[in-house]
RNA sequence: GCGCCUGUAGCUCAGUUGGAUAGAGCAACGGACUUCUAAUCCGUGGGCCGAGAGUUCGAAUCCCUCCAGGCGCACCA
């Protein structure tokens, strides 16, 4: 509908231009917004502003320029009038938001996707925890985040593949080791010290224990950098698996798992250092080589391998951005917890350096989150073994409340998660409005089942009926829809969709009390049955691309 | 000290690349269940959009300077 009238005003200003009563203008882009005032139509153009100083006119007079040029081919607008500084309102007539209602109809399902994305290849990665534990609320947030992105994506018309990257080499999991081992020797009887580095959590205990029970104390003995390589793969394999299923039943599921160590192979790092040294990115001091990330705009140089030789961190993830390119993604999505922000230039500088476009690679921070329990703070840290685990959350508040959470605000906002409050069954948790609003629809329709009431179709029914001021703003909700979606994919922000789904539950809760849907008049039950139908259809849909359950019954 | 994010109603937050009178939920107060589900609805109050200066027809939004909070500033990841 937007687009619609977006094209009639792009005509009728060519047409202005053409016949001289305007001069030589272009314009960077107009802005047609549904408006909230009924008093100013439907939808409202700012194009005669934007034009003003250009042309170098009175923005009214351009206004009614264009007005007067404007040719309705397609007969959907009922009128139009200039108000304010110069805005042009649109009034559409009521068969074309009767039109838009059968077309949500038709669709169904697929109301609201679009082919925005041309079927372009996307990557986006995300959570990717070190699986040197299991995933706590931390990590929830982007994993939901990341899981929408996705969703939104997928229904803007991209192919998306989801990944995990698994930084399972260095120095993290070698404490993951370690820590194992010493848990190990405790287990078996030692008396043993544990130093700050490494992790405390119970579940070491839980896999020392483990391999006591299936190879006995036989490591005790042996040495000892090889024992505490081999504990590294059991536990590093075990928390993953562990995380997969965790991640499983929060209703996110990767594409695939890139393990760090894939990179090392065939020194695959060191072959791309190489390279990049010959093509002067990369320089050596003597001891250590550097990567002069300071070319593209980052503070200062950045080391790639080591004095002891060992390539740092950084250094793979170049190889594997590199990696993801080369797979034929045309945009790759990182998505990352907000303390990472300032490694931003570093790897951005790493692709420019391969070739590839700065913009081919969007990070998106995810601002970290602030747990509560009651409205006190609860303390985390990984290596202590103190936080709540994302396991914890879903047996507690459950899968769509906590998804619903951490979708409520902007990434790059801070997000206090209060377990008391999401867990509460009430009125103070937005997701069951939502989903309330769905499981009311869906009684209606059982009501007419039982009453015998076929269900409408758009061919037998008079939509002339819908004549409620709700009914139209409903209808104009609805119609917005596939905006919203387009507007969120856009600017990868899921929370657009959550807000927009507590707007029409709200327009819709609020119609539901005013009017009967299932009357004694046949023909306006059809016609709300059918504007009913067509709420629900959008709800589902926003709802799953949310991955939040559309409940029947509540 | 430098960089990034944030600052909007008592609280938690929206505000669609600058637009018409700045919105929602919660909390407070007053109402609505003989009804297709009251996990709902209707009404009332509530604002120096952190502060100051600037850009223009027009600023919560853009520029600059401050103030406050968070997070970074590794040969960790």
């Amino acid at each position: 509908m937007k687009n619609k009238i977006t094209k009639l005003l792009e005509n009728a200003l060519n047409i202005s231009i053409q016949k001289g009563q305007l001069p030589e203008v272009s314009l960077p882009y107009m802005e047609v917004e549904a408006s909230g005032n009924p008093e100013h139509g439907d939808y409202a153009a700012n194009v005669a502003l934007i034009l003003a100083a250009q042309a170098k006119q009175n923005p009214r007079k351009i206004a009614q320029i264009i007005q007067a040029n404007l040719s309705d081919q397609e007969n959907i607008i009922e009128k139009t009038q200039i108000a304010g500084p110069g805005f042009i309102n649109f009034f559409i007539k009521d068969n074309i938001w009767h039109q838009a209602l059968r077309n949500i109809d038709e669709q169904e399902e697929k109301y609201g996707c679009l082919d925005i994305g041309f079927g372009k290849k996307v990557q986006v990665e995300f959570v990717s925890a070190n699986p040197t534990g299991p995933l706590h609320i931390g990590h929830a947030r982007g994993a939901v985040v990341g899981d929408v992105i996705t969703n939104l994506l997928t229904t803007a018309g991209y192919r998306i593949s989801k990944e995990y990257y698994i930084n399972d080499a260095g120095n993290q999991m070698n404490n993951l080791g370690k820590s194992v081992l010493l848990r190990y020797r405790e287990l078996s009887g030692e008396k043993i010290e544990f130093p700050e580095t490494c992790y405390r959590g119970d579940y070491i205990k839980d896999i020392a224990g483990g391999i006591i029970k299936k190879e006995g104390n036989k490591y005790l003995n042996s040495n000892e950098e090889e024992t505490i390589s081999y504990f590294t793969s059991i536990a590093g394999q075990a928390i993953l698996e562990e995380i997969k299923v965790d991640l499983r039943d929060f209703g996110v599921v990767f594409d695939e798992y890139f393990s760090e160590k894939e990179l090392y192979k065939n020194n695959g790092v060191t072959k791309l250092l190489d390279k990049l040294q010959k093509q002067g990115f990369v320089y050596s001091d003597g001891e250590t080589l550097w990567f002069k990330t300071t070319d593209f705009g980052d503070e200062k140089d950045r080391v790639v391998v080591r004095k002891n030789g060992e390539p740092t961190y950084f250094a793979a993830d170049i190889a594997y951005h590199q990696n993801k390119f080369s797979r034929g993604f045309e945009m790759v999505i990182d998505i990352w917890g907000a303390d990472h922000h300032g490694y931003m230039p570093r790897l951005w500088a790493g692709i420019q350096a391969l070739g590839y476009d700065k913009n081919a690679l969007k990070i998106i921070l995810v601002q970290l989150v602030n747990l509560l329990r009651g409205g006190v703070p609860v303390a985390m840290s990984t290596r202590s073994g103190e936080f709540v685990t994302l396991r914890e959350v879903l047996d507690e508040v459950g899968r769509d409340a906590a998804r619903y959470n951490f979708l409520m605000r902007r990434c790059d906002s801070h997000l206090d998660f209060d377990l008391e409050l999401a867990k509460k069954q009430s009125s103070d948790n937005p997701v069951y409005y939502v989903q309330y609003a769905h499981a009311r629809i869906c009684s209606i329709m059982r009501m007419a089942q039982e009453r015998g009431i076929a269900l409408p179709v758009y061919a037998d029914i008079d939509l002339s009926f819908l004549n409620e001021p709700e009914e139209k703003t409903l209808i104009k909700l609805l119609v917005r829809y596939p905006e919203t979606i387009y507007g969120a994919a856009k600017s990868l922000e899921p929370h657009r969709i959550t807000f927009y789904l507590n707007e029409l539950a709200g327009i819709f809760h609020s119609y539901y009390n005013k009017n009967k849907v299932i009357s004694e008049n046949d023909q306006l039950t059809a016609a709300r049955l059918f504007l009913v139908k067509a709420v629900r259809i959008v709800l589902q849909n926003a709802l799953k691309i949310l991955g939040v359950s559309a409940l029947e019954k509540m």
